[in-house]
DNA sequence: AAAAACTTTCAGAATATTTTGAAAATTCAA
DNA sequence: TTGAATTTTCAAAATATTCTGAAAGTTTTT
């Protein structure tokens, strides 16, 4: 791609944020209103943003909500203004840890909770129980590894994988 | 939950399995087919995946096509017969390396290539154009590192997550 | 070469998710 | 208080995704 201009670029960057959302089974408008509080300097109250986005006030206000909920942005009351505005987090770290701590709780917590359900409703007496367990335990360990793995990360500002993370970020 | 009948233990797995791959952008029916394979000591036919999930002839196949794909499920020829039998990968840790792998290429990979692409086609000649691109930029730099990450933890067998893993799992 | 056994395809039907927008609820100023 | 400004809710409409099943395609047997 050759040189684009900047409100091309945003357009994108706002349509490729909606769609990747999407694989991941996030909303998409979600996203889109996401991408475009990270690339607005100010504030932004419902009114700019159905504008901007072209949608209905009653889908801006749900996905705000939901947006606020994944901790991704912030409500700003500004004085003497009666609307509501809102501010993206800014500090992609923090995003990017924001979205692992939720995406943690969404997928891997309730699996690990099934999981020990199933362990602890069977009875290991036939061969065929047996084999059931041995799946189940299986997964419950790799996802609690997945589990431990991912919460070491997000907690420990210490260990190798952040230094690597902000050796290469700083770069 | 007390003591709890095996079927209704495997049935309640290939539900959750169903409902939780929803949530990751992965198609139920095809979770719940690997989940009856992975329950299942011998391989299976169509039929039987039919029979028992009461699912159509069409969406069996198809998604017996994706899982194929994933690399989650085999094709087995059973010598003197006419159908095609599917198993299932049973080694977890492998399983959990193809879906790490198939989301990385998926999720990752993606989004990487689309910031590459801003990055290069806008110019920081205005103060709002070099606000674009720090968020662009930070976005890439993050992305890069969860890629770094996954892949070294992918493809290394010696690595200390690698240890400590195999340290949990032959618990 | 024909028929039987089996697999794949895909248009339309069914289902699920997202969006709208107007009414209800809330908040705030006077 | 009252009423204007704003936010929230939610039933119905729009859209997107998944599923069905019969027809077409393929492979194997006779």
């Amino acid at each position: 791609m050759s040189v684009m201009e900047l409100k091309e670029a945003k357009d994108k960057f706002i349509h490729t944020w909606g769609t990747l959302a999407t694989q991941w089974g996030i909303n998409r408008t979600m996203a889109q209103i996401h991408a475009l509080l990270l690339l607005s300097a100010k504030s932004m109250n419902a009114d700019e943003i159905m504008a901007d986005l072209q949608i209905s006030r009653g889908n801006v206000n749900m996905n705000l909500r939901d947006l606020m909920d994944w901790g991704l942005i912030y409500k700003q009351l500004l004085p003497g203004e009666r609307k509501e505005y809102f501010i993206a987090e800014k500090d992609i770290w923090k995003v990017a840890k924001q979205i692992a701590k939720e995406r943690r709780r969404r997928e891997i917590t309730p699996l690990i909770d099934v999981m020990e359900e199933l362990k602890e409703g069977i009875k290991p007496d036939t061969a065929e129980k047996q084999e059931f367990l041995k799946i189940v335990n299986d997964i419950s360990k790799v996802t609690v590894f997945a589990d431990t793995t991912f919460t070491a990360l997000l907690k420990s500002e210490e260990n190798w994988l952040i230094n690597n993370f902000v050796k290469i970020f700083n770069k």
